[in-house]
DNA sequence: TTTCAAAAGTGCAACGAGTCAACTTTGCCA
DNA sequence: TGGCAAAGTTGACTCGTTGCACTTTTGAAA
């Protein structure tokens, strides 16, 4: 599920939506290696769909795509890469949630937020549930989602530290970006997901704001979003 | 850093300790069966250490223990598998961390002092500090080691469970037990791991007061849960 | 327009990890 | 001693991934 909300999944290949950020490609020669790439993530998808993903091989994708497997390469860094869309937006998200968040809601309080958002997939949509049967279904890709997740750690650590007027390597603001992270997967595993979310930030709740006032420079530890 | 304290790691083949689980093997089977196992790890470790990880194959190890690369693999499930062993002492010790932990000494605090020694490790053994450096430097060996320390979460979150007289699949010692066991992790990426390790447990101490005081309905966060 | 070199795309063959199916050796025990 | 089963061997095979060589495209100089 690279992209919960917004739309960023790589199941949206099938949804002729117009993006913003690339409205035409500029070259003859770009538009023709984004087409590659569509036939090569659209034929993996299917295969996968169809028979799991540790049933179909690098080559049969590449013949069904009609290309080589040096060039499915050359697109992709690895088998797991074709499930996903590199979704740069995610860090953004995050990012803002923590620095626009409105005031009297707490960090913790607007990650809570952002991750059940993240986490409610619609049920209706069949293709979108089945696209995410298949990533929970197999372990490599629920590790290569995670570590994609996780990737981000860096970037939201430090804008909680820059929130609350610390340096950015402060370590409470790790640990609570490490921890608000690892909620989703945590969830992801859970029976209740929504119930271990609450529990988890009710933890962090409570945890950060004992952290956080007791920290060195006390800057206005108040709620107040900066920025 | 599969043995942190008392003994369990891979470098251990270098120390002629005497295991107290297995004294001496009881036919000459078993005791070849474990020499092939024990010269397959050696080799292992020395090419490793000596050229590094990604630079030895398979092949060449089983070349140097003398063995077809088929029985390595009958001995260990990966080449990643090569460098840990098992070490099934591992949750024995953060279950009763929890539950024998002294009266006044709350749950976060045990599983603090647990991971606080499994950090420490010496620097004087030369050997052992060598070992460490192989682990930490290779990515996949990192995580190897990061899968099998997370694997006796759901034991730690049963363990927690009981101890406050909940049930086994209780939300909160589940959040509890998967935060605990990845501050190791976290610790470690940190450049003051200590000091990562100290806030995570703060963090941990005043948030778990909270969920566990208020545990059966409404935790006491005010968040307004949509949904 | 012609020419040409760099860049990009492509395909083949190969490497390393891991598996499989037969077959041989070896310890164990009746 | 004979026979069974575990341990080990061999060789070929699959699969993900990469290196190398070859072809096409592109942009700019002549």
């Amino acid at each position: 599920m690279s992209g919960g909300g917004a739309g960023s999944g790589r199941i949206e290949r099938s949804e002729q939506v117009e993006r913003p950020e690339r409205p035409e490609p500029p070259g003859r020669r770009e538009r023709k290696k984004a087409a590659t790439r569509q036939a090569i993530a659209d034929a993996a998808l299917a295969l996968f769909l169809e028979r799991g993903y540790d049933q179909v091989s690098i080559r049969e994708i590449a013949d069904a795509a009609d290309v080589s497997t040096t060039t499915l390469f050359k697109h992709f860094s690895g088998k797991e890469a074709l499930v996903f869309d590199e979704d740069a937006q995610i860090e953004a998200r995050l990012v803002a949630a923590v620095r626009d968040r409105e005031a009297g809601t707490s960090i913790p309080q607007a990650l809570r937020a952002l991750t059940l958002e993240r986490l409610k997939f619609p049920t209706e949509d069949e293709a979108f549930a089945a696209y995410t049967r298949l990533v929970e279904s197999t372990p490599v890709l629920r590790e290569y989602w995670h570590r994609m997740w996780m990737r981000h750690e860096g970037a939201l650590a430090a804008a909680i530290a820059a929130e609350v007027g610390a340096a950015p390597d402060d370590a409470a603001s790790a640990v609570l970006a490490h921890f608000a992270l690892e909620t989703a997967s945590l969830a992801r595993a859970s029976k209740d997901p929504k119930g271990t979310v609450d529990v988890a930030f009710a933890v962090l709740e409570s945890g950060w704001a004992g952290v956080e006032a007791g920290s060195g420079s006390g800057v206005g530890v108040g709620v107040g979003a900066g920025g």
